[in-house]
DNA sequence: CTGCTATTGAAACCTATTCTCAATAAGAAG
DNA sequence: CTTCTTATTGAGAATAGGTTTCAATAGCAG
């Protein structure tokens, strides 16, 4: 099932409708494999339907991570944007360079260990495990 | 070497005064152990004088944070507002409950690990890992 | 004490996001 | 296919956290 498919799915069940608009969104987040934020994503929208709004790119959004769907991210040490990926098995994360602001995505099996390091430590049940590093990249740490 | 004096060596290395305001911010930085935000540490403040201002708040935490002496922390899953700590030897991340929002503080020795993973990995120098996890604290995970 | 300039308070501004509200359109029911 | 209900939309106002501007103030070096 793809992620279109499964949004659908969503969506319905949750008593929503899926709307052309939707499914502009909904196209876009399956296709790109880059952190999109809603300004990007209602850029691109626009190139199918030049009356979308950015509110309804927003509204979309939330409804979608709401369902599971998506997830918010930020990357450090800006955190007053928010980026979107759909939700994939691997979680990413990303590392920032505060020179050049390039972002660079990472696994790592030690967040995975930290979700349970907590949920046996503090009983506690982890939704999400938000990480965002920041430093310098490899090409700015050699030239500074 | 108290915070509040490493703090005032600091400002003026880097060419600046030290005021009352600063003074006061210092104070309330050091004598309490939670984590504030600007207005909360401005309500404090104005205790002690009346007039000091949200901006200059905002200020000082930017500047002590430049010096090194202050990191601002944010809270999953509400990005949008920074949280001031001193900067200590071990680093405090922080879990946030999505029902009560209390805020239960953690250490690990794994975030240490991910940090030399990444330097190691990516070839990058990082300066700082903000980790905000969220889901559900013992309590309000028993009653849901 | 004097002068230079970092810092301040007040208020305007900025930016990402959310909300309001009337108009529109999914999609269930007939 | 038509009708009805109501979820969704676009436009723009509103909000919120934070930053900037600017004239006035006040550290602190000399």
């Amino acid at each position: 099932m793809t992620f279109q498919e499964k949004a659908s799915q969503a969506i319905r069940e949750a008593g929503g409708r899926m709307t052309a608009q939707r499914q502009i969104i909904l196209e876009l987040l399956e296709t790109s494999d880059e952190h999109l934020d809603a300004e990007e994503l209602h850029r691109r929208a626009r190139v199918q339907d030049t009356s979308i709004s950015l509110a309804t790119v927003y509204r979309t959004l939330n409804t979608l991570e709401e369902a599971g769907l998506v997830q918010q991210r930020y990357h450090s040490p800006e955190h007053s944007r928010k980026y979107v990926e759909p939700v994939h098995a691997d979680e990413e994360y990303h590392f920032t360079c505060r020179t050049c602001h390039r972002v660079i995505p990472f696994h790592s099996e030690l967040m995975q260990q930290l979700k349970q390091q907590l949920e046996a430590e503090l009983n506690v049940q982890v939704f999400n495990a938000c990480v965002c590093v920041d430093g310098l990249c490899p090409d700015c740490r050699v030239s500074s």
